[in-house]
RNA sequence: GGCGGCAUAGCCAAGUGGUAAGGCACGGGUCUGCAAAACCCUUAUUCCCCGGUUCGAAUCCGGGUGCCGCCUCCA
C-alpha cells in the first residue's frame, strides 16, 4: 500500500507521486495577520503540519511554504480602527501566531514568506498577466480578466455561468466583468501603499500566493492545501493567475479540511462564538487540542464543545499514562529476552508499524492512526500484568508510541517533578504502610491527591503522576 | 437556482459490497489493606426512513425526511 490523497481537483483519491522523486514541495495559505487566531485557524495548521511530517515519516524530503498575508483590506481596517500602523499590527500578530501554533506543535514552515516581503515579485507578476491580455488595468486598479482563462471553475467545479450568479461588482470598482478579480488595487488616500506601473498601490490577495509559489517552490508543486473555504474563490483564483501565465499546471494536489463549528453551529463572529487558540489553551493542554482535532478525518467536519474536548482529554490521559507507567516500569526491570523471543515482539511492533502506515496512507486516517495507537497501548498494558516484564519489550512499545506520537505532533511523554515537601510525604506513607499504619497512609494520600499528586501502588512500588 | 457534505450505541468517531474499529461514559468481575491504574466480561442482529440491485449492502441505485456548508471576507 502506498499513499492515497483525496484530490479536490478530482474529487477522488489518487495515488500520490511527486514530480520529483523523494521530494515533496508544499504550499499551504496562512493567516492573514490583523487577529489571534481562532481553533478553525489551528484546525488547518495541525492537519497540514501533520501531513506534513507523515511525508517525512515516509521517507519524504518535504519543502513546506507557509505565507503571511500582512496587508490587505482587514488589516488596513484594523489599522484605522485601532490607530495602529498596519507593519504594527501585523508584526503582533505574526509573533502571536508564532506563539498559538507553536503552543500546538506545529512546527515552523521552511520559509513563510511575507506579502510586503514579496511586492517586486508580485508587480513583475501582474505585468506578465498584463502582457499576455490575462489582465487589464483600470482607474489605477488591475484586474484579472477570467473570461480569457477557460479552465476557470475547475477546483470548484463550477461553471463561469453559475458562478456570475453570485458575483457582484461594487461601487468604486471597474471592472469588465463581475468575476474579474483584482490583482492590484489603487491606495486610497492614507493607505499603505506601493509604487508600481500603474500607480500606487497594494496587492490584492490572491496574487500573493500566486507570486510566492513561484518564488518559492516554482511553477508546478505537489501539494497546495488549505481551509474548505479558500477552495473558492481564493484558490481557484490562485489556479487561474498562475496557469494563464506558466502554461502549466500550479499544483498536482489540492488538499482542503473541512470546517470546525462550535456547539454545532458555523463560528462566526456574528454569532459571537469564536474561541481563540490562545483562549482555549489556558484551559486545555494543547496536546488534548491537537488530538482531538486529529480524532476527526481532516475533511470531515468538526464540532467542538466542552464536553467533547473534555472526553478528548480523557482518552488522551489513557495514552499519557501507559506511557508512563511504561517508564516507571523500566526503571525496576531487566533484559530478560530471549533471542527468539525478541524476534515474536519484532514482529508484532512492526505489524502495529504496519497499520499506521496503512492507516495514514489512506488520505491521512488520523482517525484511524489513532485507534492503532490504542492497540499499541492496550498490548503495552497487558505486558505491564506481566510480573516479569522484560526490558526489551517494555522500551519497544514505549519507543513505538513516541514514533507514532510524534508523527501525530503529539507529546505522550511527561515529566513529573516533584518537590522535597512531596517527597518527604511520599516517603512517610510508604513508612506508615511499612507499619500497616494505614490511617495515616491514606490521609497522606488524600492530602497529595488535593496537592494534584496522584499515588498508585504497585508491586513495583509507588507510582505517581499529576492530575 | 447551481455545487457539495452529513445522518452509525448514551456521547464522540472509523468503516463505502462480505457480515459493525477505537475512545469517552455506564454496569459486573479480577487485582489491591483500601484505592488508583490496568485487565477480563457486558453494551448497535444493526448503521435516518421506504423501495430496488445482489448469493450477500451501513456500504451500490431510486425516492423521501432531517441537519449543514459553499456560490460574498473567512481555516
Amino acid at each position: 500500500m502506498s499513499l492515497r490523497v483525496f484530490n479536490t481537483l478530482t474529487r477522488q483519491k489518487e495515488p500520490f507521486q511527486p514530480i520529483e522523486e523523494g521530494k515533496v514541495k508544499m504550499y499551504v495559505c496562512g493567516p492573514t495577520v490583523y487577529n489571534y487566531i481562532h481553533i478553525g485557524n489551528a484546525r488547518a495548521a495541525v492537519v497540514f503540519d501533520t501531513v506534513r511530517r507523515y511525508l517525512e515519516y515516509i521517507g519524504y524530503e518535504v519543502t513546506f511554504v507557509s505565507n503571511f498575508t500582512d496587508v490587505d483590506d482587514r488589516l488596513i481596517n484594523a489599522s484605522k480602527e485601532r490607530g495602529e500602523s498596519v507593519p504594527e499590527i501585523a508584526e503582533r500578530f505574526i509573533k502571536a501566531y508564532r506563539e498559538d501554533v507553536g503552543a500546538l506543535n506545529v512546527r515552523p514552515a521552511d520559509v513563510h514568506p511575507r506579502a510586503t516581503e514579496t511586492i517586486p515579485e508580485i508587480i513583475a507578476f501582474i505585468q506578465k498577466l498584463i502582457d499576455k491580455g490575462y489582465a487589464y488595468e483600470a482607474g489605477g486598479d488591475v484586474y484579472f480578466r477570467t473570461k480569457k482563462f477557460r479552465d476557470y471553475g475547475k477546483l470548484s467545479h463550477q461553471s463561469i455561468d453559475e458562478l456570475k450568479v453570485g458575483a457582484r461588482i461594487q461601487v468604486g470598482e471597474h471592472k469588465e466583468d463581475p468575476l474579474d478579480f483584482a490583482l492590484w488595487k489603487a491606495a486610497k488616500p492614507g493607505e499603505i501603499k506601493w509604487d508600481s506601473p500603474w500607480g500606487e498601490g497594494r496587492p490584492g490577495w490572491h496574487i500573493e500566493c500566486s507570486a510566492m509559489v513561484e518564488k518559492y517552490l516554482g511553477n508546478t508543486i505537489d501539494i497546495h492545501a488549505g481551509g474548505q473555504d479558500l477552495t473558492f474563490p481564493h484558490h481557484e483564483n490562485e489556479i487561474a493567475q498562475s496557469e494563464a501565465l506558466h502554461g502549466q499546471i500550479m499544483a498536482k494536489y489540492w488538499l482542503h479540511n473541512g470546517y470546525l463549528n462550535i456547539n454545532n453551529e458555523k463560528m462566526s463572529k456574528s454569532l459571537g462564538n469564536v474561541i481563540l487558540v490562545r483562549d482555549l489553551i489556558k484551559a486545555y493542554d494543547p496536546n488534548v487540542v491537537r488530538f482531538f482535532i486529529l480524532t476527526v478525518h481532516y475533511r470531515h467536519p468538526i464540532n467542538f464543545s466542552d464536553d467533547l474536548l473534555k472526553s478528548a482529554a480523557q482518552s488522551f490521559e489513557r495514552l499519557r499514562i501507559t506511557h508512563l507507567n511504561l517508564r516507571h516500569r523500566l526503571e525496576k526491570s531487566a533484559d530478560l529476552l530471549e533471542e527468539e523471543k525478541e524476534k515474536v515482539w519484532t514482529a508484532k511492533t512492526d505489524e502495529f508499524r504496519r497499520r499506521f502506515k496503512e492507516e495514514m496512507d489512506d488520505d491521512f486516517n488520523t482517525a484511524n492512526a489513532i485507534s492503532v495507537l490504542f492497540d499499541v497501548a492496550k498490548e503495552a498494558n497487558v505486558i505491564l500484568q506481566d510480573k516479569n516484564s522484560s526490558r526489551q519489550v517494555l522500551q519497544a512499545y514505549l519507543d513505538l508510541l513516541d514514533e507514532f506520537a510524534n508523527v501525530l505532533g503529539l507529546t505522550l511523554k511527561q515529566d513529573v517533578v516533584l518537590d522535597e515537601d512531596i517527597e518527604a510525604l511520599i516517603k512517610r506513607r510508604e513508612e506508615a504502610r511499612k507499619m500497616k499504619d494505614f490511617a495515616t497512609a491514606d490521609r497522606i494520600r488524600d492530602e497529595l491527591k488535593a496537592k494534584g499528586v496522584i499515588l498508585e501502588d504497585t508491586p513495583q512500588g509507588v507510582r505517581w503522576r499529576r492530575i
